[in-house]
DNA sequence: GCCGTTTTCGGCCCGACTGTTTTCAGTCG
């Protein structure tokens, strides 16, 4: 995403903050810019692309005071309001209203009773007593607050989707033993399948007897490192592994959708839901949809009784944003998004040849034997990558015989010999025309010289006509390093008109496109292919991670190219040599 | 500050738990 974007997010967070400690007169002010930094963060474009003024303010949660601060921002990189505000607030509070138990109201009679302003102040004065001579704080708040200093740097450090994933099967395995346990689910975060995750919320549906004995269950389990909550319907513990807060929420039968509904949110897309059902005279709350003035009960078993009963078709949660999703289950338009069952093979994966751990008989064995696959593509380095014992062109011809000779002992043409060829520095690729033209399938990716601007070097890869698909386009690596300098939407333009696909790579660190560039490829016509990228047996199954991506960026069957059949790839490939061309002999007239 | 097939003013999502109260404020999700 635009960085431009993300600082006007964290501008306008900052502000709802300042004027929540400032306790301004109207708390709906502080709603609105918290609104609309989440708005801005999931802008698909750069903000820029939005003005003038008159044109921004059609975006929901954007109104023209906002919107004025954001043309100001762009023209002088400040914005005056915000920079007075902060002037208002001692700086560490910002950051000190992050922990949990601190909120405005005490951050505020710490500064009026013992003029505290910075963060080394406040730890002083707790380890002094001071704090805890003030009326309305006893040790057990301090106590909390000073945990929650503790615990704020774990809390901060979301985990990969993948691993989240992983850990929540324990957990859910863990509860699944008791038979008290009726229906056991993960909302939040998990079920939309964000790329990183920060807690895990359970959901288990139970008999109100037999809620003592679920509560204690979890509060006798070893990996519990804390309990930070025990109530009688919920609680909250810190579990060792990774560190995670872990969110419990009980609930009867006839309340499980609403709480599900409720616990996978997200805000935005639960707050629209429940203004359409006040507009009915109804409310919806965690256990259930009610009319207010009798107070009956109207939905609640399951989510789509809720949906239905507003007039919506079922929202899958990968798409519960409120980025429109609303409006089309209104109209019962939401796309068919694609499933994993669609995929009908896997196009990136590296064998023993350069940098993978099976053979390319291994390969075919473990994936026929596991994977309900029509076809398999191998695409080993190519030489630039020394790291990854990339193969030359004669190390390709020998390597297409043996994909030969292990398709002829299987009786099918399954495994396609590929390449993933290097994108060279100026563009051109990392090996000759004629061993590409050789290949059943060639992904060209960008693996060193990082810091230059990539835009043309994509392009130039996209217009080669060899080349069917441009795997990880940005080149992000989660918790490690950002994109490469690229201009996503010249790139997806330029895959557009040359009909190049783009990787949606499914690796738990790359996750390359991500969601909003997979929104933005799916909107201009691109096609996408879903790869594991597999290096070793286990990594196939990270092909979920990539058709969550996929779903999230609302991908129907027909956006995936590998939901489709060999030949119907061939026919994309053939379409590409139809249109390049025309699109080489255009650049040349430049 | 935003928003609008009950509109340009008067609303704005809703409940659980904790710690301190003695009926509730603060915080969280």
């Amino acid at each position: 995403m635009s960085s431009r974007n993300s600082d006007l997010a964290h501008i306008f967070e900052e502000i709802a903050t300042i004027y929540e400690f400032l306790g301004v007169e109207n708390r709906f002010r502080v709603m609105a810019y918290r609104k609309a930094a989440y708005v801005v963060e999931h802008l698909t474009k750069d903000v820029e692309n939005y003005l003038p003024v008159k044109k921004m303010v059609k975006i929901s949660g954007i109104g023209p005071s906002i919107a004025a601060k954001i043309q100001e921002y762009l023209e002088t990189g400040s914005i005056k309001t915000y920079e007075k505000l902060r002037k208002k607030v001692p700086h560490d509070f910002i950051d000190l209203l992050k922990v949990k138990g601190l909120g405005p109201e005490t951050l505020k009679t710490l500064h009026r009773e013992l003029g505290i302003d910075t963060r080394e102040e406040f730890v002083q004065a707790l380890k002094d007593g001071r704090v805890e001579s003030l009326k309305g704080f006893k040790s057990k708040k301090v106590q909390n607050i000073i945990n929650g200093l503790r615990q704020k740097e774990a809390l901060e450090q979301r985990i990969l989707l993948w691993d989240a994933i992983k850990l929540s099967q324990r957990v859910i395995s863990f509860f699944k033993k008791l038979p008290e346990v009726q229906k056991i689910a993960m909302g939040g975060s998990i079920r939309r399948r964000e790329e990183t995750i920060g807690d895990l919320d359970l959901l288990i549906q139970a008999r109100d007897k037999d809620r003592p004995k679920i509560l204690k269950h979890l509060q006798n389990w070893e990996q519990v490192k804390k309990v930070l909550v025990m109530g009688n319907k919920k609680a909250s513990v810190m579990i060792r592994p990774m560190d995670r807060q872990l969110d419990l929420r009980l609930f009867k039968a006839k309340e499980w959708g609403a709480g599900l509904l409720y616990f996978t949110g997200n805000k935005e897309h639960n707050i629209h839901l429940r203004k359409v059902a006040i507009e009915r005279g109804w409310k919806i709350n965690e256990y259930g949809v009610f009319e207010v003035e009798s107070g009956q009960r109207l939905a609640g078993r399951t989510e789509k009784e809720i949906y239905k009963i507003l007039d919506m078709s079922w929202i899958p949660p990968e798409i519960r944003m409120d980025r429109g999703e609303i409006h089309l289950a209104e109209q019962g338009k939401l796309p068919e998004l694609v499933k994993l069952e669609d995929i009908r093979g896997d196009m990136q994966m590296h064998s023993t040849w350069s940098d993978g751990r099976q053979s390319i008989d291994e390969l075919a064995h473990y994936v026929k034997q596991h994977y309900n696959y029509n076809y398999i593509v191998l695409t080993d380095h190519s030489k630039s990558s020394r790291i990854a014992r990339g193969l030359d062109e004669e190390q390709f011809r020998a390597q297409i015989k043996a994909i030969s000779a292990v398709n002829e002992k299987l009786g099918e043409d399954f495994i396609k010999a590929g390449a993933e060829v290097d994108i060279l520095a100026d563009g051109s690729l990392d090996l000759k025309d004629d061993i590409l033209e050789e290949l059943d399938w060639v992904v060209a990716a960008i693996h060193s010289r990082f810091n230059q601007d990539n835009t043309q070097r994509l392009i130039k890869a996209c217009e080669h006509a060899a080349v069917n698909v441009i795997a990880h386009p940005t080149g992000r690596i989660l918790g490690q390093r950002p994109s490469y300098p690229v201009d996503m939407l010249k790139v997806i333009e330029a895959a557009a008109q040359t009909g190049t696909a783009l990787e949606i790579n499914a690796q738990p660190t790359r996750m390359d496109l991500n969601e909003n560039w997979a929104f933005e490829a799916q909107k201009q016509g691109v096609k996408m292919v879903i790869s594991s990228d597999s290096h070793a047996p286990d990594n196939f199954e990270f092909m979920e991670l990539g058709v969550a991506v996929a779903r999230r960026a609302w991908c129907e069957r027909g956006h995936i190219l590998n939901t489709a059949s060999w030949q119907e790839i061939e026919e994309f490939k053939s379409l590409k040599r139809q249109q390049v061309p025309l699109k080489v002999a255009k650049d040349g007239e430049k």
